[in-house]
Formats: structure tokens, sequence, C-alpha cells
DNA sequence: GTTCTATATGAACGGGCGTTCATTTCAAAG
DNA sequence: CTTTGAAATGAACGCCCGTTCATATAGAAC
């Protein structure tokens, strides 16, 4: 009936998730009419449901791949070594591909309370998830005496919140590269959990004078 | 006309204010209507036009009002000292502050969008007046040998990127207090800016191994 | 008791909303 | 050719939107 990469295919559903996309992240989406979304295909409104029973699981459908990607990319990229060479692993990791999709980035974050109460579960699971995979590698460092956290928890959504804070300053051609603000931030994150010893400063003399 | 503490008054300016910060915080400006707003008042829809010209005004005056009284607060607050304890007073500060008024945060962090172009040109000079303030004191820090910081203005976004982020995961009773919150964060900001002297370690070793 | 005025109502305005559906289009299969 | 059926139209559904305005209400001032 519909979804299938079909004959006459030209606009088809990547194209609708494409729009809705593309205007969810600039306008929001209660913001946005499904007319606009079908002006910016190209179609006639009542043709989107041909490739979406409604406006909110479009919506859902975002957030979800959204997740679903981070996830597996996260799997996929991760590579073993100390807990210090994971979280630099991690942090890289996250700006990387939160400056790569800037509008899922802005719609998983702020349309989260147009979801509807069990699609807004679904997601919030994947989050925690994620979440979970950064946790963990501060309590493996905390367990080894590399960091120095007193809640892994804390220090997780703090991590967290300050990489993703890239994304509402980050502009395309400016001041600065990702390679330089990839590292800059790992060096806040770095000292942020007290791991002294991965910061590559040229810090002789404040040693003794520290307290 | 309207505006005036009147006589018959009990539902006037503040009300109104009120109902809509709630109302906006709670479900976005975009999905909140003039006629839900006004049900939560207790009054006509019509009636709300005595205490604000349009919905616009009243969501652009929540925000300006908010980031005045950051900055009043501030203003009031700021002691004077050594950059690392003006560093920890901000910190502090700003925690308490987000803190005490989830809803007004909300809308300032989520609703930018919905402002009208000059309206939201004039929230973000608000906003960046107060991010200077940070930036002053990571720059005097650095001047002063005291912080590691690169970049004084990524750190000031990263760090007020972390701070807020308290405010989503926050909830009344929950199993840290605010002063215990505000501690971690600031060991935590204070790791991530390279100013060591500050964190209450008990980091003897890792100094020579440093490297 | 009359006037005044701030406050509020409730109907109305034109318009946009999400969604449905009978109908049309048209490339490919027979 | 004819038939098929997915793809798309465009009109229609009932409903809610922000805002306006003529009208009503009722306490304060005289």
């Amino acid at each position: 009936m519909a979804r299938k990469t079909g004959s006459h295919a030209e606009i088809t559903g990547p194209k609708v998730r494409a729009a809705a996309q593309k205007l969810f992240a600039r306008m929001g989406y209660a913001a946005v009419s499904m007319r606009r979304i079908a002006e910016e295909v190209g179609v006639q409104a009542g043709a989107l449901y041909l490739y979406t029973p409604d406006k909110q699981t479009l919506l859902y459908d975002l957030m979800k791949s959204h997740m679903e990607e981070l996830l597996a990319a996260w799997a996929a990229a991760e590579k073993g070594g100390d807990p210090l060479a994971r979280l630099e692993a991690f942090v890289r990791f996250h700006i990387r591909f939160h400056l790569e999709r800037p509008d899922a980035v802005f719609i998983a974050y702020m349309e989260l309370r147009n979801l509807e109460a069990e699609n807004f579960a679904r997601i919030e699971a994947l989050r925690k998830a994620y979440e979970d995979e950064l946790e963990a590698i501060l309590a493996d460092g905390r367990a080894a005496g590399l960091f120095d956290v007193p809640d892994t928890k804390l220090a997780t959504l703090a991590l967290i919140a300050m990489l993703t804070g890239v994304n509402t300053w980050y502009r395309e051609g400016g001041r600065l590269s990702r390679e330089r603000i990839e590292s800059i931030y790992l060096d806040m994150a770095l000292g942020a959990v007290g791991a002294e010893a991965g910061r590559a400063r040229a810090m002789a003399a404040p040693c003794r004078e520290a307290e």
C-alpha cells in the first residue's frame, strides 16, 4: 500500500521524514502543520497519510531512529581500553555524532513533551541506555582510582549536558574546527571527573602549591 | 484601563502571567491556547486582553522578566574576591537561582524560537550579558594563572550548559540536597577549568605520576 | 440614587488544524 | 490495448485558534 520503494517512486517515506525533521527542528512540532510538511515535500496534505499513520508517529519515529542510531553508532565505535581511553572515545564520539545531525538532536531534546505517554517512555528508555554507557565508564574509572567522582549518576548527567551544549552554539565554518572543539571539551571533561593525569598541561609548579 | 491593581482586584496581571508561565512550561507555547490560559485564571478568553496585548507579548514578558531577575540577582549577590571565590559564588548562585524557578528556566531555554525577531534579539542580549559575567571570571582567573582554559568563551558555554543541566533531572525531595548538588557541581566546574587547588581531594600520589 | 469606569462576558470573525475519503491519474503488467 | 492498483488529489469533516467588540455587571465617587 505504502512504504514500498514503489514504481512511481520519488516522493517516498524518507522524503516525508526528512521534511518533517527539518521543519520540526526549525519551528517546533506544535507549530508545524501537516499541510506545511506536505508543501515541503511537494504534495497535498492527504498524501502524507500514505507514509505515516499520523503526525505523532512522524515525531516518534524521528526520535526513535535518532536514539537507535546513536546507540548503534556508539556500540560500533566503542574500542576497548582503560576507562580513560574509553572516556576520551565517548567524549569525541558524542560531540562528533551530535554535530553531524543538529536537527535530529534538537528535536530529541526539545520535543519530548509532545510525545504521548507510551512513546515518551520508550524514548526515555533509549536515552537512559545511552547515559548508562557513560556511567559505566565513570564507575570503572572510579573503581580503578583514575577518576574522582563522588556520584557517577550526577557526573554522567553533567558531562552529557556539557557535551550536548556544543550543539547550541556550533556553526559550520566557525572559529574552531570540530577536532579542536573535541579536544577542548575532552580536557574539560577529564578535569571535571578529576582525571588529571589525562590532561596535557604544562603544569609543573602548581603541583606543590596545590592546597 | 488595565494593569492597575484595581478595586475589584483579585484576578489581575500577575495571575495571567502565573497561569501562562505554568502552562507554557508544561505544554509549550505553541500548544497552549489563550482559552486554556483563561480557564487556568478562571476567566473567559476575551478578558485576558485587558492584561496583555497578545499571546506573543505574554511569552516575551515572561522571558524578559526572568532574564532581568537573573541579572539583577547576580549583581546583588556578587561578592568581591579572587577569581576562584568568584567562580564558586557563580556556580552556587546559578544552580540555586535556576532550581528555584524551574518553569521560568524551562521557558527561557525552550521557547526562544517562538519569539518574534526583535524580541528574540532582546532576550539574546540579556543572555549574552549573563554569559559575559562568567566569562569575565574565567578570563581573570586565567590571567592570574589560577585557571587553565584554552578558550574562555567555550569554557563559559560549557560550564553554563553543565550547570543548567541540573534543572533537567532535579526533583524536589530527591536523593541529594541542593547544597550537596551545588558542591558536587562546583568540584566538577573547578576541575573543568583546571582550578585544581580548589578541589578538596585527598590526592598526593598522582602528582608525580602525571605524564 | 445616579453616574462613572474598570472589569468581564460571550458571541462572532476569518482562518488553520489533523484527518478522511471518493475520485482521478498513470506507469507497468497482462 | 486493457486492466490493474499504488500514488496523489482536493474537497470536506468537525474543531480549535488568536483576537475583537458590543454588551452587561457592579463597586466607587459624587
